[in-house]
DNA sequence: TAGATTGTTAATCGATTAACAATC
DNA sequence: TAGATTGTTAATCGATTAACAATC
């Protein structure tokens, strides 16, 4: 997913705005646009120009051009290369209820280049159907299926009081990566990229911006 | 949700650790412990010991105690203050499918100080039933039961392409923070609080990292 | 007392923004 | 040509980390 070489050195900052453009710059191709500057998108997305020239530099084979700005679709398919987009990665789901669900539905992952072959529970009614046309597995068979998968990302959306284990089983099948979205912290070896989907934590950050709204307002 | 005067001034770094904090240290309670020192709570958290005590003394009205650390059930207590976990503010939820009834249940956002008061789809099929005991209303009566409600906080779980025009709508009704869920950046008035839960970038930073780390170890 | 741990001041780091010459 | 827009260098800002005296 992702040029290794290229990937390496850009900022984590960086890396989180480039979908934001990337759907952006997709929009106004379908609007009939063909280049844009990056005074426009900055507008628009409520962004610095120098940090939208920025942040395209480090991902675009070609210069913007002085006067006219940036062209869309070669703009688009350099974020698709950088970012994976164009070549899937597979991984599995643990957790196949609410919200493992949505997230299998959540606007295709396969957009994204994350291509989702198996998912498990431990709920026997659910263990043999399909959630979205992934089929649901004894999460018993965990870590077996996943080395036999050859899996790099696990996506946890257990209990939090399941979290732990099934990290830890992920990471026994080999799993190198992982998606947590259950509330706790997970303890794992160094060498494991984990990304938490922390929602007390976003709606913390919601509420101070609220808190600073209405008291501005005072 | 918390109180205005002290949430101010707080960086935004501080506030998202402060949820992870609150998790660790229930826990803690919960195993029998009665303090803890900053250093193991940054061993525990992946932390620096220095930035975890600085964000400790932002929110909390002891100070630790050298060679004993931190009273956890006073530590607790001041963050439940400061984040609003203990008096709890109304929200509304737009789109009741698969995400929407996701997030109602996700460990109860009660528990987070937010009471979704109401939720609204555009489907008549879950129009009237309720979900995780929410009911569902007909997206039509949006803006005029968000402003007899005098809710502050909505919820958009639809799909992208129905996302800015909900947003509008809460916003009419009086709204003034929006939490998205939809991939697509909302316009909205200066004096409205977003927070967008972007799952592509978030995605997008769990692969850089994985590739940083498979790039290590060639 | 001795030492683990605190709170604070100063140094570093990383990311954003401002200034400006180059150019289509 | 004139001017909008680019890419880059320097300045600023904010957050993290290092150093260290104070203290239970």
């Amino acid at each position: 997913m992702g040029n290794n070489k290229e990937i390496l050195n850009v900022s984590k900052a960086t890396i989180g705005r480039l979908p934001a453009y990337h759907r952006y710059l997709t929009e106004k191709l379908a609007q009939g646009e063909k280049t844009v500057s990056s005074t426009a998108i900055a507008e628009d997305l409520h962004l610095n120009a120098v940090q939208v020239r920025k942040d395209l530099a480090v991902i675009s084979s070609v210069a913007g051009k002085p006067k006219l700005g940036f062209e869309l679709s070669e703009l688009i398919a350099d974020i698709d290369r950088f970012l994976g987009y164009d070549n899937v990665t597979d991984a599995v789901l643990v957790g196949a209820g609410g919200l493992g669900s949505a997230l299998v539905g959540y606007e295709g992952f396969k957009n994204y280049g994350l291509n989702i072959v198996a998912a498990f529970d431990t709920d026997p009614s659910l263990i043999g159907t399909s959630v979205g046309g992934v089929k649901v597995f004894d999460a018993k068979e965990l870590s077996k299926l996943v080395r036999r998968l050859n899996v790099l990302i696990g996506i946890v959306a257990v209990p939090r009081g399941a979290a732990q284990q099934v990290a830890d089983e992920l990471v026994e099948g080999g799993v190198r990566a992982i998606w947590n979205f259950a509330p706790v912290h997970l303890t794992l070896p160094e060498n494991i990229a984990v990304k938490n989907e922390d929602m007390a934590a976003s709606l913390a950050i919601l509420s101070k911006r609220l808190a600073e709204i209405l008291n501005s307002e005072k």
